[in-house]
DNA sequence: AAAGCCCTCAACCGCATCCTG
DNA sequence: GCAGGATGCGGTTGAGGGCTT
């Protein structure tokens, strides 16, 4: 397509990363700061492009990570959280204090998915499967969820009447401002827009850009 | 003990959105 | 208001390790 790439690819590392490379890495990032992950492979002396810096750092780096060891209580926020935003993976990660959304993302698809679906749910719509198959007229993949399916994007959701969690993160420890205690029937809780039969999370504004 | 299969997770890719001039 | 660059996000892939046969 007409973008331009990132980095020029013929000069860079790709693949896993040597311990040299990330004590290169955190070294800078300890010296400077984050911020301008464009420049700072040259900066750094790393063969990578900026992109893939930043998500080295971010996804395994970063002093502040918890991962792994993801409790039930984890499990059941990330569930809750997932019936309300959505794929929104860095939202939710910033319910989890040390948690990336890299990491929530490979564990909703490797644990929890089954998890639901051994519940009899259908980690979409959140929906006990059988319900969710007769609600569709609908097909199950598309299927009402019960979180807003053609989410704003997630700039956007910060002017969400939920973006006041969103903010919360710091100050509190885990989503003062929602109701995750309860059974919620999520979909009346939502603020958002109502519920349409609209594809998944991501694909929203594609339809409407390019 | 070996081979094949399955699962997990780090990393990449492309697109969307934000930011700046 | 527009264009281009930078950054962030979500989907997907592939290597490696563990498990099963």
């Amino acid at each position: 397509m007409g973008r331009s790439p990132c980095c020029e690819k013929a000069h860079t590392n790709k693949g896993a990363w040597t311990k040299e490379e990330d004590q290169r890495l955190i070294g800078y990032i300890k010296a400077h700061g984050e911020g301008c992950w464009r420049s700072l492979p040259k900066a750094a002396g790393l063969l990578r492009c900026g992109k893939s810096c930043r998500l080295r750092w971010m996804n395994y780096l970063r002093p502040d990570l918890k991962r792994g060891n993801f409790t039930d209580d984890d499990d059941e926020l990330i569930i809750k959280l997932h019936a309300l935003l959505g794929n929104k993976w860095s939202l939710i990660a910033g319910q989890l204090p040390g948690r990336t959304d890299n990491e929530i993302k490979n564990y909703w698809n490797t644990h929890i998915k089954r998890k639901l679906l051994n519940r009899g749910m259908d980690p979409h719509t959140h929906r006990p499967i059988s319900a969710a198959a007769a609600a569709s007229g609908l097909t199950t993949s598309t299927a009402a969820p019960v979180f807003p399916s053609s989410p704003a994007p997630a700039s956007r959701l910060a002017n969400a009447p939920f973006a006041s969690f969103q903010s919360s993160t710091v100050s509190a420890p885990r989503c003062p401002d929602l109701n995750l205690d309860l059974d919620l029937d999520l979909s009346m809780s939502l603020p958002c827009s109502p519920p349409k039969t609209a594809p998944p999370a991501k694909s929203t504004p594609t339809s409407h850009q390019q």
